[in-house]
Order: structure tokens, then sequence, then C-alpha cells
RNA sequence: GGGCAUUUAGCUCAGUUGGUCCAGAGCGUUCGCCUCACACGCGAAAGGUCACAGGUUCGAACCCCGUAAUGCCCA
């Protein structure tokens, strides 16, 4: 039965259509196994091993762009693949809460409306924040579908959810029993745009111009011949209003003597001490430095040491208050004007260099960060990061590329703690409870929080903390959590650990590194599957792969952001090009952990991918048409035709290309292009295995187009028998390409087969390569085939004979054995070269190039095309391009042969090396011969 | 300042344990083609001191040392 298939390949209903069939009929829902109750190891009753991926849930505010678009991708890809091998591949979809970024754009939205959070309270605003995320918050979830991810949708989970929420109280209040979460007076990175404490990882450093001041601060007491003034040198002057010291290297002979001494710290008028401390550089500045340890954690410490006090001279927006003095009022930017404009008044500024430094800045926001000293919440990384170092340099998770390693480590060796409560409404409250005299109780809740200050003989009231944890707290969590943890549910029971985490490696150390140390730490209280206590690290770790992709840059280099707007819009892309087209394109440039730079016209590869898939199954569909009705006239066994009336084939091993089912592969092209297929899908799954899915799309690129497009499908013209083993190829083409591109080979596999709507690819075998069918001599004896019909096309083409001009070909060859080969070649070379004769013959005779253009196989023979005439003009061009040719090879042969002079070559280079120059050096002589001759018949 | 990468055709990138890869692909360029699937196509061509300078080796794009440029991470 014929099915029509239109001209090229429009994706956009077919995408459709597929997403949905696909849905309605479960093929994304991962099921637990059957418990075979029988067994009382509890194991399961299939052997369908689990392939589990937790998606990094993107942000509920966010949309998708190009780095979402390939990581999904390669998500979904993985999760496909393993589908098709048949394990219970589990995709956990979900977003989180993102609880600055969340917070900060229903903020702008209010604004507009004249209205500030406070206006509304906290619990209004968190009704209101809840509405936006329903309204909208799924947004990122359909952009997930239209690339084609098949995530259980079922599971979906938002890290706001109530059994997430009380997840996340759970884990800390189980960290503060243990002792590793604490509250601190510190100083923190503060953003006074956000209002709000930020995590070290959340600070980006970057390079900026900046001054340093040199100021003097006046030394009290001192006699005639002493310094009158010791100057520091500072790049943020306005400090000063909050110095409690100036401190020296104790090393320091220029100032040894005036330790113990005091300044006077002008402006403020405050009298304070010179100290000593080994952590000032001598070097640096003045080698005097001026301590403020409420806003500089190197002076906070310095200031710890030596008992200072802490002044705060900044509010949380970063004007300086009232311990700042008459400066009191003043934006931190314009009290450091005035700080200079006043010192330089009193003569006391020496001097002011320009100097560039580093500067942290709010990853989110972008606004200068605060060093700012404040009491908030913080984990003890040290124990954490300890065992969660430990099982990836044992190799039980495996980075890829590996050497993301080196950065894992070194982070894990030089952890700080991390700071983990936030200024915000929007998040997890944090479970904390404060009596009238400050003392604090964690509970699960209030009942909780009470009954434990009641114990410790408090009744009075009690007051909640007002902040909520990170969003990374709540994150870390993920890989369990969405299963139900801290209940020992069946489902987290059996999925984890999962498989394979797939991310952009600048989250390493916000995600990937805490994810380890959450699973090592609360796993041990889920048992495994046969009940037994979960003690070994292999079963507490989250993930076993994690898989570092690349950054997709613009065509500048640029990291794609929003407000350079340099990101294509990706469901306009897919729109435009195909979701196939996206995907395959977006694996085809990612190889593994190096950046890529990206134009939105590089997905015309993938959809011209996708459109000659197309049109090669249009063209097997047409063939097979023809050879079906051919069948009915021949009689063929019945068995045959029925197959060919579009049945699946039964009687070969499905995922596998036997070239069985049918007739048994007889000419040299049946077989080389089933040693092909054969050698593709070993190659594309050893690929797939290795993480080197840039090489799994190049190696189905180039065997579809460059092997079965280009060549078996133009033999197939010739070889009507052929047909059922290029359906048979195809049909495990399809399968191979399927987990990259989903939707057209379902819609290619269902049009070839016939299969009702409700049978799946998706859930069919993924290709067996079967290497008993690979066969080198057969590819090899082909590839000289292919070299004869190019060595053809090259005469033709410099002859610019067009292919409807046949030509009178005559093909010498120096052995019998090719001779032999291409005799029963022919009929390709005679179509391939559009022969109108073809000769093929040992070499005797020798043609003049008067008549007869010519060109070299290689060392093994020559083609030559009889001419209609030899115009002078011809004959010069040709006398030029033969001339190129025997000096290339001249070089090449000079080179051979002063290789195999070279005595130490000899002696030392293995026999086989040795052998292949000879071989090379007489094919070059030879080809020389050949082309001095051509050449001296130019006349 | 420390660490990790990168530097190959005009552009974007491949190049597997150093020896028919003295180098490939896609795009772009040039030439010829509507050759009974595909012009989102077919055929052919041009184009590269594999960043620079040394070393190891019979032999280096590949290994080692140094230099330069670029990018990222950390301080």
């Amino acid at each position: 039965m014929a099915t029509e298939l239109a001209k090229a390949y429009t994706p956009n209903a077919v995408e459709k259509e597929w997403y949905s069939r696909w849905e309605q009929n479960q093929l994304f829902d991962a099921n637990r196994a059957e418990l075979n109750p029988q067994d009382p190891t509890g194991r399961r009753a299939v052997d369908k091993q689990p392939f589990v991926v937790a998606i990094p849930p993107p942000n509920v505010t966010g949309i998708l762009h190009m780095g979402h678009a390939l990581n999904n991708t390669i998500q979904d890809t993985y999760i496909r693949y393993h589908r098709m091998l048949g394990h219970e591949a589990l995709w956990m979809p979900g977003t989180d809460h993102a609880g600055i970024a969340t917070q900060t754009k229903i903020e702008r939205e209010m604004r507009a409306e004249g209205l500030t959070r406070h206006d509304l309270g906290r619990e209004k605003f968190i009704d209101r924040v809840w509405e936006w995320r329903n309204k909208y918050g799924d947004i990122i979830i359909s952009q997930l579908r239209a690339l084609g991810c098949s995530c259980d949708w079922r599971r979906t989970r938002f890290t706001m959810d109530d059994a997430y929420y009380s997840a996340v109280i759970e884990c800390f209040v189980r960290l503060h029993e243990k002792g590793l979460i604490y509250r601190g007076k510190r100083i923190i990175n503060w953003s006074p745009l956000a209002q709000s404490a930020l995590s070290d990882e959340e600070v980006i450093h970057k390079v900026t111009e900046g001054k340093l001041y040199f100021f003097k601060y006046p030394i009290m007491g001192t006699s005639g011949n002493e310094p009158q003034y010791l100057t520091i040198a500072t790049t943020r002057p306005e400090t000063m209003l909050g110095d409690v010291a100036v401190a020296v290297n104790p090393d320091d002979d220029r100032y040894k003597s005036l330790v113990g001494r005091t300044l006077i710290l002008p402006l403020m008028n405050r009298e304070i001490p010179i100290i000593a401390d080994a952590y000032v550089d001598k070097e640096f500045g003045t080698g005097c430095v001026k301590i403020t340890p409420a806003h500089d954690p190197n002076d906070f410490e310095i200031g710890i040491r030596h008992n200072l006090p802490q002044i705060n001279v900044m509010d949380t927006h970063g004007v300086i208050n009232d311990l700042g003095g008459r400066f009191e009022g003043l934006d931190r930017f314009d009290a450091r004007k005035r700080v200079v404009e006043e010192m330089q008044l009193l003569g006391l500024v020496e001097k002011i260099e320009n100097y560039t430094h580093s500067v942290g800045y709010s990853e989110r926001g972008g606004e200068m960060v605060e060093p700012y000293l404040s009491d908030q919440w913080f984990v003890s990384m040290k124990p954490l990061a300890e065992p969660a170092l430990k099982v990836v340099e044992d190799g039980l998770i495996k980075f890829h590329p590996e050497r993301w390693v080196n950065t894992y480590r070194h982070w894990m060796t030089n952890i700080r703690d991390w700071c983990i409560s936030r200024q915000l409404w929007w998040g997890h409250r944090i479970p904390a409870w404060y009596t009238e005299s400050g003392e604090i109780f964690v509970g699960r809740n209030e009942a909780e929080a009470r009954a434990k200050a009641t114990a410790a003989g408090h009744t009075g009231p009690l007051v909640q903390d007002p902040d909520v944890v990170d969003t990374w707290f709540s994150s870390w969590l993920w890989p369990f959590a969405t299963f139900g943890w801290p209940e020992a549910t069946p489902d987290l029971i059996e999925f984890y650990p999962t498989s394979l985490l797939s991310t952009a490696p600048d989250i390493v150390f916000f995600w990937v590194a805490r994810m380890i140390m959450a699973g090592i730490e609360f796993m041990p209280t889920i048992p495994l599957i046969d009940g037994s206590p979960r003690t070994e690290m292999k079963d507490l770790i989250p993930f076993r792969d994690v898989y570092f992709h690349n950054i997709i840059r613009d065509k500048e280099g640029r990291k794609m952001s929003k407000s350079l707007g340099n990101s294509p819009d990706l469901l306009g892309l897919i729109d435009k090009y195909g979701t196939d087209a996206v995907r395959f394109t977006l694996l085809y440039l990612a190889p593994l952990g190096q950046d890529v730079r990206f134009g939105e016209e590089s997905c015309e590869q993938g959809r011209n991918f996708a459109n000659k898939l197309w049109n090669a199954t249009r063209f097997v569909l047409m063939k097979r048409d023809e050879y079906a009705a051919k069948a009915q006239t021949v009689e063929f066994e019945s068995e045959d035709t029925e197959l060919l009336n579009s049945q699946r084939p039964t009687t070969a091993k499905r995922g596998h290309i036997t070239g069985a089912q049918f007739n048994a592969p007889s000419t040299l092209a049946d077989k080389w292009i089933l040693s092909r297929a054969n050698r593709a899908a070993r190659d594309v799954r050893e690929a797939f295995d290795h993480y080197e899915i840039n090489e799994a799309t190049k190696v189905l690129y180039d065997f579809i187009w460059g092997d079965f497009c280009d060549w078996y499908l133009e033999i197939v013209k010739l070889q009507p028998d052929s047909t059922p083993l290029a359906v048979e190829i195809l049909e495990g083409i399809l399968r191979m390409l399927h987990p990259i591109m989903p939707f057209v080979t379902e819609e290619l596999w269902h049009a070839i087969t016939d299969q009702p709507v409700d049978v799946l690819l998706g859930r069919d075998d993924y290709i067996t390569p079967d290497a008993g069918k690979i066969d080198e001599a057969t590819e090899a004896d082909f590839a000289f085939v292919q070299k004869t019909v190019e060595a053809i096309r090259l005469v033709r083409s410099t002859l610019q004979l067009a292919p409807s001009k046949p030509a009178s070909i005559i093909i010498q060859l120096k052995n019998a054995t090719d001779q032999t080969l291409l005799d029963s070649a022919r009929a390709i070379l005679e179509r391939m070269g559009r022969a109108q004769s073809l000769i093929i013959e040992a070499e005797a005779t020798e043609y003049s190039s008067m008549e007869y253009a010519s060109e070299l196989i290689g060392g093994r023979g020559r083609v030559f095309i009889l001419l209609e005439k030899r115009s002078g003009e011809d004959q010069e061009k040709e006398r030029q391009r033969l001339a190129k040719e025997l000096e290339r090879v001249e070089s090449q042969c000079n080179a051979t042969r002063s290789k195999l002079s070279d005595e130490g070559f000899v002696s030392r280079a293995p026999a086989q090396v040795i052998q292949k120059e000879r071989e090379k050096l007489a094919n070059y002589e030879s080809q020389i011969e050949k082309l001095r001759l051509s050449l001296t018949q130019l006349t």
C-alpha cells in the first residue's frame, strides 16, 4: 500500500500529533517494578533496570534559553535511549521557586501599581506570588514539551510544594540538631538591592577600575623628631567612619616602635590604637591597614583576635547611619566623595592613585555587594564536604569530562561555611523561634519549638525568624525530596540513586557538590529495596554520572543573557526549523565541556538533515511499491509479499540489522551497507555510553547522508532486488536516530512499518549491532569502487560534462583482482559515471592525452574518458592540472623515498610500517611515470 | 596571584594509544547540474608552515618545556 509523503518535511503538524500520542500512550510514565512477593529479597519480578534523571529544575519565573534547550535535549536523548534499551526510564521534572528572582519580579510588578510588599504584608504578598506562579509558572513546562521532552509529567514537583516544603524544614532541623547549622554574627555579602544576604557563590568578582587613597592619620603625643602621621591606603574611604584600629605587620621595622600608640581617627575624632598583626602585607600600600571589623571580612577576623569593637556605619540600603556622625543619610558612594573632600580640606590626603582591584557584584542584581556585619544562619560545610569529595575521587560518581574533578576538589578542600538565610518572604521560612530574651528554639513547627522552649523553662511568647533559606538550600535535596523524602516512599526506595545528572559546569558548586553532600547526609535513613539499611556510599550518592555540557554563547562569544538580548527565542527557532532540527544541531555542536558559538543559521543543518531523511524514506517507499507491484506479477513467496505489504519485519530480531529476513544480501553493495550499518550502530552506542553525544550525532549524520543516501540509495535504483534490504536499513536508521530526533523518526517509522499509531517506536527496541556483519574486506572493496567512481566524476567535471551527456569510459587496472572487483561492480560504475560505454581492462594500451582525459585511481589504475575534441585552451588547462598533480605526487614521493633511505627509520620502525612505505613509494613512482607520459602527449 | 581550558581551511568546530588523517566536517566561496527521493538538493574544486619557539622520537597536529593570545573558575 502506498503511503504518500509530502515533498518536504514540515515538522509542526507532525510534532504536535506525536507528542500527544506519546502522552496518551503513557510512553513517558515510569512505573515501579512489580515486586515478586515470593522472593524474600524483594527483587523485581521483571528485570528492568531503572534509568533515572532528575531534571535540573528551571526557575519558575524563567523562560527556556539555549542552555536549557541543550541541557534538556541531552537528558531527553539519554532517557529515550535507555527507554529503548529496555530500562525503566524515569525523567523527573519540576521547577524551583527562585527566591530572589521571583520576589524581585513580583515586587517590580507591584511597584507599577505604586505598592511595596510591606503595603500588602507577608501573607498577602505570598498569596500574590502564588497567584502569579499558578498563572505563569507552567510556561517553562510547556516549553519543555515543545522541545519534545519525555518527562513523567505526573510526577512534576515544585520546590514550594507542601511535601517539598516540609522536606526542607526537616533538613534544617536535622542539621541544626546535629550542630551543623548555627546562627552567628559574621561579615556576609549583602545585596542592597535585594535587601538580603547572599552566599559567597552568589557573588561575582570582577576586576574594576578604582582608586587607592592614601590618608594620613595623626599620631597622638608625638615628640618633635617623631613622625606626626601614619599613612594608610584604602580603596573604600567611606568605611573609615567605622575604623577601630590601624594594623601593621609585627616584623615591619618601619612601624615597630609605634605599635601600642594611639591615633586620632580624622573626621570622627575617635582614638584608635595601632596594633600588630601578621595578616598585614608589608608590601601593600604603606604597610599600614585601617581596621574596620564591621565592613571587611579580614578586618573582622583581626578585630576578633584583638578584641576590637565592631562599628557598623551603614544601614541595609548602603546608607550611612547615625554611627557615621555628620555623614548620616548619605548613600555609600556619596559618602565616599564627601569623605575624600573633607580629608582633602584637612590636608590629610597624601595622594590618590589609580588602582584596579577585584570587586564583588551580585550575581543576580548586578549591583556592588557590600560586606556587611549581621546575624545570619550558616551551615558548617567541612564535615559534609569530606565524604562528598571522596566519592568523586573514588570514582563512585564520574564526571564527564573528568577534568572537572580538579575544580571540584579545589572547592571542596577550601570550602567555607554556607550562609543560608535570606531576608526575603518568598521561600522556606526558617524554622526557628525566639523568646523575648533572644533564646533560639528550632523545631519542625511552632508546637515543637514551644515544647522545647517550655522544657527549657520559657513560657513567654515566641516569635518566628522572619527570614527564609537560600533557594539552593532547597534544591540540594532535589534528587530525593522529589521522591517524597523524608518518608521512605516506594518510589524513593526504588528510583534512588538517579543515574545521570546533566548540567552546565557553572553550577558545580551551587548545586552539584551540595547535592552530593545532601545525599550522603540524608539518605542513610531510607532502606534499600530488600529492606536492608542503606549504608554503602554507592547507594547514598544522588547520581552516578555527571555530564557537564558546554555553555552556549552567541556568535561573538558572549554568554547569552536577557540583558544583551542575544539569546534566540527557542520557540521561534523550533517553529522555524522544527524541534528535531534544533535538537540535532545543538547536540552536533555540543562537544563535551567546551563552549560553543551558536548562530541560529546553524539550525539549517539540522533542518536539512531531517528533510534528507524524509526524502530518503519517500524514495524507499516509492521503490518498495514498485517492487511489490513486480512481486505480484512474478509471484514471490507469500511470506515475502506479506512483509512487503508493510508489516514490521518479523523474521528478523527487532533492533537488529541482519539482512536475513528477505533475500540474503548478495551484491557487494548489499554486504557493504550491512557492514556500515552495523558499524554505525556499534559506534553510536559506544558514543552514547561514553557520554560523547556529539560523536554519536556525527556517526549518524555521516552514515545516513554519506553512506546510505549518497551511495546505497543510488545503487538501489539499479538493483531493485535490494529494495527490501534498503527498507530494513532504513528501519534501523530510524531506531538509531530516534532518541535524538524523536518526531521525524516516529513519523517515518510508521510510514514504513504501517504500525498502528499506538505502537510506538519510542517504546520499541534500540538497535543492537551485530559485530559479525562488520566486514573490513567488503568495506575496502567498496571503497575502491567509490574511489573509481570519484575518479570518473572528476574527469567529467574537469571536462564540464553535464550528467545528461553520457561518456565513453575506459578503466585500466594494474592487477587482475581489481579488474574482477570492478567488473562485478560494472553496473554501479556505469550508472554513477553516466557511461555510454565502459571498458575495464588491464594496463596495456597508452591512450593519448590528445584523445582522452584521464585520472589516476590512487596507484591502482587509471580512468580515461574519450574526448570529443581537444581545443588549444583545453590542452593548456589540462597541462596545468596534470603539472600540479605531478608536483604533488613528486613531493610525496620524495618524502617517502627519503624516509626509506633514512637508516634510523628502516632499522627502528616496525616492519609493517616500512612495508607500507615501500608500497607507497612504488605507487608514487608509477603515478609519476603516467603523469609524465600524459604531459608529454599534450603537444 | 593560583587553577583549568583553548589556539587546526574565510567562519564554527572534529581529529580516537604519535606511523595512508603530510589533516576532516558543516557553513561560506568558485565551477557544472532541475541526473526518474531531496535545489532544505546532486557532482566537483579552490582554500591550512595544525599560535610561536625549542625538545623527546626513526617519525609529532598529537608527548614534554617555554612564550604569546583568548576564555572560564577561584583568591
